[in-house]
DNA sequence: ATATAAAACTTTAAGCTTGAAATAATTTTT
DNA sequence: AAAAATTATTTCAAGCTTAAAGTTTTATAT
């Protein structure tokens, strides 16, 4: 029995397996240019977008261990991150009297301005990068992915 | 004028963002889950994965620039990585005569053997994690990213 | 009240990642 | 043939990432 040169895989579960691959590649590809021109354009990162994009949403601000979950990251991870941005002044920590372990980190209004600008470049890129994918099309994707994350939420 | 307390985003552009948002969700939680499972199960991770994986459908072996185009990681990424599995006997680099510049890695036995346990694992796991999507939905999703896919490559 | 456990973070070590600079070999131009 | 440009790869510095271990603070149990 010899698997043969390399034929297209075939049998139950390949169909998973190959959205699976797709999907990663699919998601490589934008993000890799997203990180170029972020990094060109702005001279930042992606991560860094992604925690200003989340305290944008957040005016009141959120803990590390909030950012941490929504993000899908690890806390060191956040730790790292945040203080980059807090040594560049985009982003501020504030010690609480309630509970002295946690703080509450907010964009500075430097870092609230700062994120409209990349926001905006950001959201017509995607426009852009998936240019192709029809205003319908993307509402049907969207709504397959959402039923993936519920799912994915609900298991044991 | 007020942007208001957050509302759901809306607007022409939307659609293809929030399909963004979640294609990166998507994947960043599989992703992060097969980490894991291959760092528990195997004691590997995802990028030497990868290498393994491209490697095991190149007999004939690859070169760093076939690697690095084909997983769309920089080159010095794949220097690293490669050189990790070659210490650990799972990839060998062969010098090749007609230009001295490059060389063919490949899976050793031991490597190629080892692959093979770990992908029947790896396929499982898909099938496992992306269970709730239907073999059918599956294929229209893998069909509208391919369609992606070609759309991009032939883009200007 | 004291000890124990739990929670929120930070630190650390190892590895991944990129873009840019450096090396070395090959090809093209003059 | 010598010089210049191109190609394939590695090295480097900076930053991202995780899991595990360590700190400090708060909550719970005895």
């Amino acid at each position: 029995m010899v698997a043969g040169p390399l034929p297209a895989p075939s049998g139950p579960g390949k169909d998973r397996l190959r959205l699976w691959i797709r999907l990663l590649r699919a998601s490589r590809t934008i993000e890799a240019e997203l990180r170029e021109r972020l990094k060109k354009e702005f001279n930042t990162t992606l991560p860094r977008f992604d925690v200003m994009a989340a305290l944008y949403r957040a005016p009141e601000g959120m803990l590390m261990s909030d950012l941490s979950r929504f993000l899908l990251v690890s806390n060191g991870n956040v730790t790292g991150i945040v203080d980059r941005l807090v040594s560049e002044g985009l982003v501020a920590r504030a010690r609480r009297n309630g509970d002295r372990r946690t703080s509450m980190v907010r964009l500075t209004e430097e870092g609230s301005k700062s994120f409209g600008i990349i926001a905006a470049a950001h959201e017509s890129w995607i426009g852009e990068l998936l240019g192709k994918v029809s205003e319908d099309e993307a509402r049907r994707l969207t709504g397959m992915l959402t039923s993936f994350r519920s799912n994915w939420e609900g298991r044991e």
